[in-house]
DNA sequence: GTGAAAGCGCTAACAG
DNA sequence: CTGTTAGCGCTTTCAC
């Protein structure tokens, strides 16, 4: 905030008329006179006045703010979330505050309180790996308990009472993989996975396994574990390069995909050809045909938890929370 | 904000003792004497009474936000700024409200107005492609005359006078370029140029053609320019087909050096080898040997852009701008 | 038509 | 040590 502002105040004053008459001439209130609205505007006008829009969202109890929680805005997924978020928000006259807390709970915690404590009328999160992984949802029960709106997507918790929105992560893997069998002939599939408690994880995880027992009698795969990435891409290199009858990698999230990808080029020969599906958000990959890419239409996401926060936030009612599932296209 | 909350007068009025006192006891004022803040405190945890610093913010008149306007936030580079921003303000207890223009003058003027309405303590911007092209700096002029403390990067002008934070363009074209030449032994390099009027653009091809001219002796290039992306793709393609001798490609942005990718992928045989230079700030990219990649550090022009903002803020010195140049390395 | 006054929740002089 | 008071800039009754 600058000194020397021009305010409702000062217009008053210079004009000799009440702060109340500059605020509705301002406004274009019925109440006010057309001369004295003229001699408001054009002196506004010349001061340049720009309404302090802090004070007045003070005085009427909202700010017209939302906040969003992201793990992380070089995920593609995230910001392409935070896009449709963005979109939606400002079409409607909402700003937006973004917090990005590294997976983190402590920062997390933080920059919700800060938010919460006046500075937005709602909140949008996708919880943080640590909070997931520890089951730890106090942060945001707390809020709730407190009269918050908030919408969770991606990484939700069935425990806490609020809007949600979500891919149909079983369904997205499962059909990627049956198009891997059906439409690419695979015959052995390999995934990595990393046991690490995340739920959509495990629901794409599950969803591959149902197609490969679906198809059971024409396609085998191959399940690499290991607790860390690097082992993981370790164990995946020297499988690729031992057992050549791999003909298919699916991907479980961005990273895995992307690794497969750089992966099996610096392999392919000629005569190879491996086929990988995936969830993956990076844009120029789409260049790529041979990849089949689970599209999250993370924008669609974004805009959606948009307006479920801000129907949650016009209407007083507290109750009658929605899950919506966005549908993911390959 | 909702209803019912414990606010710093309803404490007072339920134990009875005046708002100033508990203020000053929940701020653990050495004035207050120990029995009154054990009492205040525990009310108040009791009836999880969280501040209102939105309140607080506009009492003291400053908001500890900062408004960040970036063009497009699925530009890695953009995104990387904003993770460099983000750290730097979080850990000097600041908030961040972002905006996408997607290089719009309209949305950037609109979200920009209302952020400098009281929202925010200060701006950083990087000015849409709409208003570089069309030198229109009047929204950006107006605010600076306000008052609105501003920091610019990437997409900086000269008549502005405000701190600054940019990349040495002409260098790190030069540079990438002569390790081209020098390291690859590239004969013969393509550049794609698109004539659109940004500054540093032209600043990256101008450090390109100085490379190109000092080693002229030994190395040829070709300039392919086109008004559109699409025409630039076409022709870039057409000539890597043609012309066998091309052993070097230099991408001016992102967009270019991602394309230059995907096509030398196609083409690239046994035999030939293409060499890829340019500005790209795609993660996934670095395990890609093959490719010169002129990091710009872009969380560290993020941190500065922060660091020079802040310290603007709190000196209430109104002059003596700085621009800081953050260098490249390959 | 216009104005006076109250107040959003908090802070910070200044008094006692 | 504690309380009184006066706002921050704006909106909104309610009077005139």
């Amino acid at each position: 905030m600058q000194t020397n502002r021009t305010t409702l105040a000062s217009i008053a004053q210079a004009l000799e008329i009440s702060v109340s008459t500059v605020s509705k001439a301002l406004s274009d209130s019925p109440e006010i006179g057309v001369q004295t609205k003229k001699r408001v505007l054009e002196y506004a006008k010349a001061n340049n006045y720009t309404p302090n829009s802090f004070a007045s969202s003070f005085r009427k109890g909202t700010t017209s703010t939302i906040g969003l929680i992201i793990p992380n805005i070089l995920n593609p997924f995230y910001a392409k979330v935070l896009v449709g978020v963005e979109t939606y928000l400002d079409d409607n006259g909402y700003k937006l505050i973004t917090s990005i807390s590294n997976d983190l709970i402590e920062k997390e915690t933080k920059n919700i309180s800060v938010m919460s404590s006046g500075f937005v009328d709602g909140l949008i999160i996708c919880i943080s790996k640590e909070a997931e992984q520890k089951k730890k949802y106090q942060h945001i029960k707390t809020l709730l308990d407190n009269g918050t709106s908030i919408v969770m997507f991606d990484r939700i918790c069935d425990e806490l009472e609020c809007d949600k929105v979500i891919t149909d992560d079983f369904q997205a893997a499962f059909d990627a993989t049956e198009f891997l069998i059906k439409n690419r002939g695979c015959k052995h599939i390999v995934i990595t996975s990393k046991m690490n408690n995340l739920h959509h994880l495990n629901l794409r995880q599950k969803g591959f396994e149902a197609a490969i027992e679906k198809h059971k009698s024409i396609v085998k795969c191959t399940v690499i574990t290991d607790e860390r990435s690097k082992g993981l891409k370790q164990k995946l290199k020297e499988l690729l390069k031992k057992d050549t009858s791999v003909d298919g990698v699916f991907g479980l999230n961005e990273k895995s995909v992307l690794h497969a990808i750089l992966l099996t080029n610096k392999l392919q020969k000629e005569d190879s050809n491996i086929s990988i599906a995936g969830f993956c958000n990076e844009m120029q990959l789409k260049y790529d045909a041979s990849l089949i890419v689970i599209n999250q239409n993370a924008k669609e996401i974004g805009k959606e938890a948009a307006k479920l926060l801000l129907e949650r936030i016009k209407s007083k009612d507290k109750t009658s929370f929605r899950t919506k599932t966005i549908a993911v296209n390959l």
